[in-house]
DNA sequence: GTCTATATTACGATAGAC
DNA sequence: GTCTATCGTAATATAGAC
């Protein structure tokens, strides 16, 4: 499951690397099963070490987790909030976000369905530290658009429209499979995000109405 | 946890009212912590009995926990769609819809959770079943509504993002309390229902446009 | 830094008395 | 039907050799 531990001059592991091997295999093992579905043995048989190796290197299970996560973030949400930076007017770089962000889920199941397990977390201290570290320079980015393009509505209820709208058909991916009328074309994020655009730009009554 | 075992006129505990008591503890721990992350030892002890006992009224705890997502889905589902049965034309029907699901959702956050775990699991079998016993209905009944109200859009895309519109900002609704701008009437579900059809009814462009 | 070996606890599940 | 008692396994975590 992993490549081979990069040796030093004299044949030692460097600590570092292991490390990063470590988080990199938690990630998939968290994103799949959570916390409670993935064992310091599975982790362990994955990275190519034994449970006590891990030890080494993180004091225990809930740090470990908490490394994961941080890492997965901490790798990915640079690249999203940078498609944010895009010129343009607001609709034009609100398209921009969201043709971005709906690639990377779809691209990116591990950062998807640890999301999804995060969310789960009952925990106030890890919710808040979570929340302020990953989820509010998203948020506060999508809600200064929102305010300029959307001004007669809810700043804070648009904001989680959009993310709705965005997210939850990925949540719903793997049963949605099985729903009449699904078709793979659904699938294709491309197309979400421009069902999205679409449906935010003029809403149902688009040609309803006069 | 839970009420005394209600006794025949022998003394002896009747097996359906336990089976009921277990399942109603059951749905409740599922959906805090997960099946992973509960162990048979914590819902006999919030039922008030032994885990031998539960061996008793079902097998083993896989079976349990799918007992328990089906009695709460059972349970609760007949009232949603009897909320789709009501009059009117389609707009007035899918109002009426988007307000009982999100008022219910709101009231009922063993419903929200145990669907969030539910969403996550990988097995094929099990989604598959959920889906033609649970979301199957829910579905079909608003493709058709969507179908009536926007046949601009795709139906699948459409019902998907009304869903979306409703649900995920519960499964945010512990992080986005942490969120700049956050106020505590945003969590209001009839507020919530009232955004999200005007949303979906003029877009965001309502004023902006001429 | 990683190993072998193990302590300790928790888990799912069962046997048999009542 | 539920109990007591327990089996076998798997979990987290540590000690100490190398």
């Amino acid at each position: 499951m992993s490549s081979p531990p990069a040796k030093d001059a004299v044949g030692r592991a460097r600590p570092e690397e292991t490390r990063q091997r470590i988080l990199a295999c938690s990630v998939t093992l968290f994103a799949r099963s959570g916390f409670h579905g993935v064992s310091m043995r599975d982790v362990a048989a994955a990275v190519g070490v034994t449970p006590a190796a891990l030890y080494y290197h993180f004091p225990d299970k809930e740090q470990l987790y908490l490394a994961a996560v941080g890492y997965l973030f901490n790798d990915r949400i640079p690249a999203v909030l940078a498609g944010l930076a895009t010129e343009g007017d607001p609709w034009a770089r609100l398209e921009n976000f969201i043709g971005t962000l709906t690639t990377l889920i779809a691209a990116e199941r591990d950062f998807q369905r640890l999301m999804q397990w995060v969310l789960l977390d009952t925990d106030d201290a890890r919710s808040q530290k979570l929340t302020d570290n990953v989820f509010e320079p998203f948020f506060v980015a999508i809600t200064s658009l929102a305010a300029d393009v959307g001004d007669q509505y809810d700043a804070h209820h648009l904001t989680m429209s959009i993310f709705s709208l965005i997210a939850f058909p990925f949540e719903c991916a793997h049963v949605a499979r099985f729903l009449p009328g699904f078709r793979s074309p659904h699938e294709q994020p491309q197309l979400l995000a421009k069902h999205i655009v679409a449906l935010l730009r003029h809403g149902i009554f688009q040609k309803s109405v006069p």
